[in-house]
RNA sequence: GCACCCGUGGCUCAACUGGAUAGAGCACUGGAUUUCGGUUCCAGCGGUUAUAGGUUCGAAUCCUAUCGGGUGUACCA
């Protein structure tokens, strides 16, 4: 309906050899603005130099003489805005398409063809997943659902790093348990992990293999156990919350296949590499950074830009249309180094779309909770969705603005969980399926030869407008990757549903009337449903 | 110090990316139910959008400065 209303504008525009601009075709608030809204007079006064209410009358007489079938009347407001009412038949008459599409109504196929990646959470194995490592893991799912409801094939990644001074120090730690539970003679590491699980990976090697490994001075065998172990509990995490992950790249594999020398030669042949005091280094400041960094250590190891910079090579080789990077706060400072280097290899950084969502910070009886995986003071995921339940942890960190700190009151999580907006959702769901159940049992039947003329009121002509929004709420989703639109459309659509419910009667006597609104429930029920399933919240029937 | 992010009723957040009278929920006050599920609905209270300038037909949104909070500023990842 907007669609028509901008492909109208846009023909009127070229007709009238007016300059192309933006068209907006907007819901306006107000009621009394009619049921579409542009300020197109107005931008186009600002090229043109010329009366935005004059230049508003023209185009609203072309737009009412050229679509009379779309166009009931037309109003210029205020300093030229366009209020345009529309042929209540127009907007009623697409309720049907929402049925017929169904599953597949709000999908585009903006991209078609092409192909997305979309790496998140890539938390190295040394820990179980905390509450921050669930905000991006949540993010970048539904970011990556977004993508395939515009039409992309989607893969979802974690990238991760099991060597290093990390995985060495968490090696380190279980052997130190393991000696300890044998009753050896043991010093903890200075930097160790402290939590509870290392105890646990401890006492499981000791079940296995008894004290065989008590006199290694490895600690490889330690490591490992300890790395299979937690990838094994974040992959159980991760599925609890309904994730799954097409790839798990191992950063080991960049070393292997030869892709770091090979990012470190072409750099040097750019000219863009020196060596200083034993270090080798980048000269970020030649390509618009402020400084240069070491990207290997006089040590030899190579600091973790440089793997970064080679799997993001990797990444363009693969032919992605797009790639979206999800991260936490802290590689605030990381990434534009990273594209930078990646631009220098002759790859569009601009197909590299860098996420950046800021900390979790729990709070617990009014407390601030410090978080450290390594100091074990921290609220692990799965604890989270012990408390809450999946969908609300879901729901939680989609609903706000990406780039806020989120602040998650733990009492109040425990306490309130039943006034979480997500239940109000899926109450909404509930309902309508409970309503579609019952008029089954009163016997009414509808289909799409339904009479749907009487839906005229006010509120039911509002659900409609609202319902046909759901495309484009999923491609300004899609452009601005932002999944908290999507929770703020069906947060109102819900409220906007409930309302109805609570004035007007579904299933009465009247016949005709309730087949026509039946439809309306069932448009309903398919955008909420769908709304739900792309955020990867269930749409209970029954609550 | 520098870089990035944030500042909207008592609290948690919206605001169609520059639009018309800044909206919801919680809390508080008062109401609604013989009905398709009250986990709902209606009304009231509460705002100089941190502050001061600027840009323009029009600013919570863009620019500048100031104040306050967060994160980072490694030859850690």
């Amino acid at each position: 309906m907007k669609n028509a209303l901008t492909e109208a504008f846009r023909e009127i525009i070229s007709t009238l050899n007016y300059p192309e601009t933006n068209i907006v075709v907007q819901l306006p608030k107000n009621p009394e603005h009619g049921d579409f809204a542009t300020n197109l007079a107005l931008q186009l006064a600002g090229k043109l130099d010329e009366n935005p209410r004059e230049i508003a009358q023209i185009l609203s007489d072309k737009l009412k003489t050229d679509y009379p079938g779309l166009v009931d009347s037309t109003d210029i407001a205020g300093p030229g805005f366009i209020n345009i009412s529309i042929n209540k038949n127009a907007i009623v008459s697409q309720l049907l398409s929402v049925l017929t599409l169904n599953k597949e109504y709000g999908k585009s196929n903006f991209g078609e063809g092409k192909t997305a990646q979309v790496e998140f959470v890539s938390a190295n194995p040394t820990g179980p997943l905390t509450v921050g490592h669930g905000r991006g893991a949540i993010l970048g799912d539904v970011i990556s659902s977004i993508l395939q409801w515009n039409g992309y094939k989607v893969d979802r990644e974690y990238y991760y790093n099991n060597a290093g001074r990390q995985m060495h120090r968490l090696g380190e730690s279980v052997k130190s348990r393991y000696l300890e539970l044998l009753g050896e003679k043991t010093e903890f590491p200075e930097e160790g992990y402290e939590g509870e699980y290392i105890v646990e990976i401890a006492q499981n090697l000791i079940d296995k293999k008894g004290n065989s490994l008590k006199d290694l001075t490895e600690n490889t065998a330690f490591k490992d156990a300890a790395e299979s172990n937690i990838f094994l509990n974040i992959e159980k995490t991760l599925a609890r919350i309904g994730l799954k992950f097409d790839t798990f790249f191992n950063e080991n594999s960049l070393y292997d296949s030869g892709a770091i020398t090979n990012v470190v030669d072409t750099l040097r042949q750019k000219k863009l590499i020196y060596e200083k005091e034993g270090a080798t280094w980048f000269k970020a400041s030649e390509v618009g950074r402020d400084q240069d960094r070491v990207i290997i250590k006089s040590s030899g190891e190579p600091t973790y830009r440089l793997p970064d910079i080679a799997y993001h090579q990797n990444k363009f080789n693969r032919g992605y249309d797009l790639m979206v990077d999800v991260l936490g706060a802290d590689h605030m400072d990381a990434y534009p180094d990273v594209l930078a280097a990646v631009e220098q290899l002759g790859c569009d950084s601009k197909k590299v779309n860098v996420i950046i969502h800021q900390f979790v910070t729990l709070t617990e009886d009014g407390e601030p909770v410090k978080m450290s995986t390594r100091k074990a003071n921290y609220i692990t995921l799965d604890e989270l969705i012990d408390e809450v339940g999946e969908d609300v942890v879901r729901y939680f960190f989609i609903m706000r603005g990406i780039n806020t700190h989120l602040n998650f009151d733990m009492t109040l999580a425990k306490d309130e969980s039943d006034e979480n907006p997500v239940f109000y959702l899926q109450y909404a769901h509930a309902r309508l399926c409970n309503i579609l159940k019952h008029a089954e049992e009163q016997g009414h039947i509808f289909n799409e030869k339904t009479d749907l003329s009487p839906l005229n009121l006010d509120s039911e002509i509002q659900l409609i407008k609202l319902l046909l929004e759901f495309p484009n709420i999923i491609g300004k989703a899609k452009d601005n990757l932002e999944p908290q639109t999507i929770a703020t459309y069906l947060q109102s659509l819900a409220g906007l549903f409930h309302k109805y419910y609570a004035k007007e009667r579904v299933v009465t006597e009247d016949r005709n009337k309730t087949s026509a609104r039946l439809i309306l429930v069932q448009a309903l029920q398919i955008v909420l449903n769908n709304g739900l399933s792309l955020l990867g919240i269930h749409a209970l029937e029954r609550m």
